[in-house]
DNA sequence: ATTAAATATCTAATTATATCGATATGTTAA
DNA sequence: TTAACATATCGATATAATTAGATATTTAAT
């Protein structure tokens, strides 16, 4: 895990706003048909949706916070599923709690 | 404080250096011979010394991380000196851990 | 096998950032 | 009041980020 690189991922509002959003995609984001529930996080479409962004923008952006250690993605079936990876979130806190 | 605005000043390798190196400014720069003391932080010059990059980027880079509100100036004769602002990055770590 | 759906990748255009050299501004000292 | 010094600003260029549309890939359904 890199400061500098997590710090570049989240310099993009959207970015943040995915990450934040993934925290609670209960009331983010409308249920998965297929899975009926978040286990895995959520699918792309959705995500694209809620941005605004065009389909390859956000993947783009997800493959983004993926370099960064900041997402996990799960492919299901045709669905890229991305949640949160918190053990990198939490170790980035910390790192610039001690450092910065 | 907004978080989006410190993550973009901090996307930078040498602005998050030039942060860290104000952390201690005894050891990572010499003293200054007008004052004796760093209490108002480093001159521009010893930073832009440090950091091998122009006088006109380093210059900018300050001003982009007092934008950020992440560094305190202040003038005093010819020189600018910069501080930490410890309060801004008191706040921008809590919100973090609240928001991320 | 074909078709359709979801996601990823490629290409290209626009905008932003990094960086320097030159010049301007403000301050002190001769 | 000039001259010298420290810093800031301006102008220019190179590199990187943002974003979309088109195409490719992968998987599922017919």
């Amino acid at each position: 895990m890199e400061v500098i690189e997590v710090n570049k991922a989240l310099s993009n509002k959207t970015r943040l706003n995915i990450l934040q959003w993934l925290k609670d995609p209960e009331t983010n984001f409308p249920p998965h048909a297929e899975l009926g529930h978040f286990d895995f996080g959520v699918c792309v479409q959705y995500i694209q949706e809620k941005a605004g962004l065009s389909q390859s923008t956000i993947s783009h952006f997800m493959s983004v916070l993926h370099n960064a250690a900041l997402v996990i993605p799960t492919r299901h079936g045709k669905w890229t599923y991305y949640k949160r990876n918190e053990k990198t979130i939490k170790a980035y806190i910390k790192k610039l709690k001690e450092d910065l």
